[in-house]
DNA sequence: ACTCAGTTTAAAATCATTCTAAACTACTTG
DNA sequence: CAAGTAGTTTAGAATGATTTTAAACTGAGT
């Protein structure tokens, strides 16, 4: 289940990949099995290669980097801003926001609901709003 | 008033500095009288080195990018950011967030109220909330 | 003036990300 | 199913914003 891979899993992943209009490459069915199988999660570019390595695989950063960008653009994955200076992928492709834990950089992901109450501001004149996002930096208490 | 300096304006920065705990070299001084008029800017370091070529001045980056820093510390400026992979120095250092029009880059304040009304999100149980980031990215009707 | 911690600086270092161009591979066509 | 080709992967070089280094400088107290 780590090193021989699930052929089913596999499928998946490429048919994911066909619809997206990418060519099922291995290296791209092997990082589609890994990030888009339904968790929700936040993943840096390097944080996806120790994955690659912890399952006995082995990928260039740039090969990493590239598909990362691509299933950004295919709608298969969302680039978050995290922190100062820090970006990751967002498996969670639903409207949503996040609370950030600012001892940590843990991202949370924030309920549904909770802030798509919020009325869009109003753009300027002659602007139209296009897309909102909201970080709410905690810390535990105590 | 570009090249040979307002005294004015000089000592108003020096208190500045020296309240803020800072000692007024004159790179400091003439950093606080660049930024700390009043106006409501974004600045990034290499635009603030062009504004002090442009008044016939130069200061090494590195010295920018310490008063920025240091003025950030001391509560005089605030970082924003602007849009993916950019921050700025933000002169507006009262609670107000931003309208980024994707289009250019430029980031506009949103006036206070406009994102005052929102209710702060539950954080997650064991978490107190720190502070809110709320972007609303537009672009110019047609 | 003298001293010294704090500051500035040019230049080197860092580090995440992107680029390059050469080797490779999925898919199509004959 | 062999061969072609456009698209892909890769190691390594390049980039560019920011930080570090360490040596020269300077503000402020004595």
């Amino acid at each position: 289940m780590q090193v021989y891979n699930d052929s089913k899993l596999e499928e998946a992943a490429t048919a994911k990949l066909r619809q997206a209009g990418l060519r099922p490459t291995r290296q791209r069915v092997q990082l589609a099995c890994l990030l888009l199988d339904g968790r929700n999660r936040h993943l840096s570019a390097e944080s996806v290669q120790r994955e690659v390595s912890a399952q006995g695989g082995q990928m260039a950063l740039a090969t990493i980097y590239n598909c990362l960008h691509q299933f950004e653009a295919a709608g298969l994955l969302k680039r978050v801003h995290a922190a100062e200076d820090v970006y990751l992928f967002d498996t969670n492709l639903g409207p949503h926001h996040h609370f950030l834990d600012v001892t940590t950089g843990e991202l949370i992901d924030m309920p549904a609901g909770h802030a798509g109450d919020f009325a869009l501001p109003e753009p300027p004149s002659g602007y139209q709003a296009d897309s909102v996002e909201i970080i709410v930096r905690v810390r535990p208490k105590n």
